[in-house]
DNA sequence: TTTGTATTTGACTATATGGTTAAACCATTA
DNA sequence: TAATGGTTTAACCATATAGTCAAATACAAA
């Protein structure tokens, strides 16, 4: 058996699921687009990958894990808290700026499947080198004296500002384009990242 | 003919495919389900409605229409921008939370239909009683003296808060109610709203 | 080279799905 | 009552799609 060309048929089968899924969702997407996106035989597909649903979690548990990995940089005690959320805003900002339809899916497929997330969640606070957002910002009004904020309701604001840009980034070209914007010219993601950062420091310090 | 028997009929149409569209999108949406959801004959639909594709366009321009009415607000000049930012804000979340499946159903689709999208743009521009978000800004800014602030920016962080706890609200329920944080009690579009209105003052005035 | 095993393919099946049609139903009116 | 015409339905068709299978191919070990 040849491990590496294996691994190699694989992988295209799961870049080329990922691509498509990301784009059609569960229903909407077509084992037959899959493998052609592969340039593979479809049956190849059922031969990796028994079928459709399996393919899919494995793509879905895939993107869930990236997204929970970004949540790492909590566990870091020695870090402010106000510091902590500037690097993780600024991950996450970096994250959706290379898959682009990641939150897109991640939102969309929680609603069918919200056992894995939930699976992912207990898995991430009994994890040491992980520790989520609101448990940070739990401790750090215990700990670090800081201002006894609506914890739910800044978690929201924050992965509003973060994701929403990129979520909505079709709506967003098309709105500016026919209003004479060029949206690549006038948006980067470091100005985003800024608004974020000021967002943050108002809301904390106020 | 039964004029009202027939307008009850096609509106029971619109409704379950109104339904069943902002759940599984276009391709996700089954023809059959529609049907079921109406309570009548699958053939009816295409007695009603030529094909799938037509109806979803009925579905999404009604959508669109709603989404652009919003903006009327941004026409009366005798207002102050701050004001009708907070009338905008307002109205726009309580549409979202009548109908929380708006904003990515509108976002996925615009994908597939910018046309409709830019002439909606284009109408909106020209009808007396609407004025859009980013000129109402750029008039402030000439003659309200608004502080030169980054519109594009400002409008997709506002957009960004207004839209992203509802499209998200799934994974925010999940995820808070695995944290034993209540996202129903803990939530509200009150809150909400304050907090989009501390934003923009922040954004404004600082 | 031969043999055995993993990989890949074309052809196939069963079912789901969008769409059509002819007939039935029902309300209005002559 | 009978004719008219809009509305509704069951049955049907053509195609698309997920999934299967036997045969072919590649490739490593004997």
């Amino acid at each position: 058996m040849n491990q590496l060309k294996n691994i190699s048929t694989e992988e295209k089968i799961m870049t080329a699921a990922k691509q498509v899924f990301m784009k059609y969702g569960l229903y909407g997407s077509r084992m037959q687009d899959i493998a052609d996106t592969a340039g593979i035989n479809k049956a190849l597909l059922h031969y990796y990958f028994r079928n459709k649903e399996k393919l899919f979690n494995r793509v879905f548990e895939n993107a869930l894990s990236r997204f929970f990995e970004q949540t790492e940089v909590f566990a870091n005690d020695t870090l402010p808290i106000k510091e902590r959320l500037f690097i993780y805003t600024s991950n996450i900002i970096d994250f959706y700026s290379e898959y682009p339809q990641m939150s897109m899916f991640i939102i969309k497929e929680i609603g069918n499947n919200p056992e894995l997330f939930k699976q992912k969640i207990q898995a991430a606070k009994k994890n040491k080198v992980n520790k989520l957002l609101i448990d940070a910002l739990e401790d750090a009004i215990k700990i670090e004296g800081l201002k006894k904020i609506d914890i739910t309701l800044f978690i929201v604001n924050l992965q509003s500002l973060c994701s929403f840009p990129f979520l909505a980034s079709t709506m967003f070209i098309h709105s500016f384009k026919a209003q004479s914007k060029d949206w690549y010219t006038d948006f980067s993601t470091e100005k985003l990242k800024k608004s974020v950062q000021t967002f943050i420091e108002n809301t904390l310090e106020c």
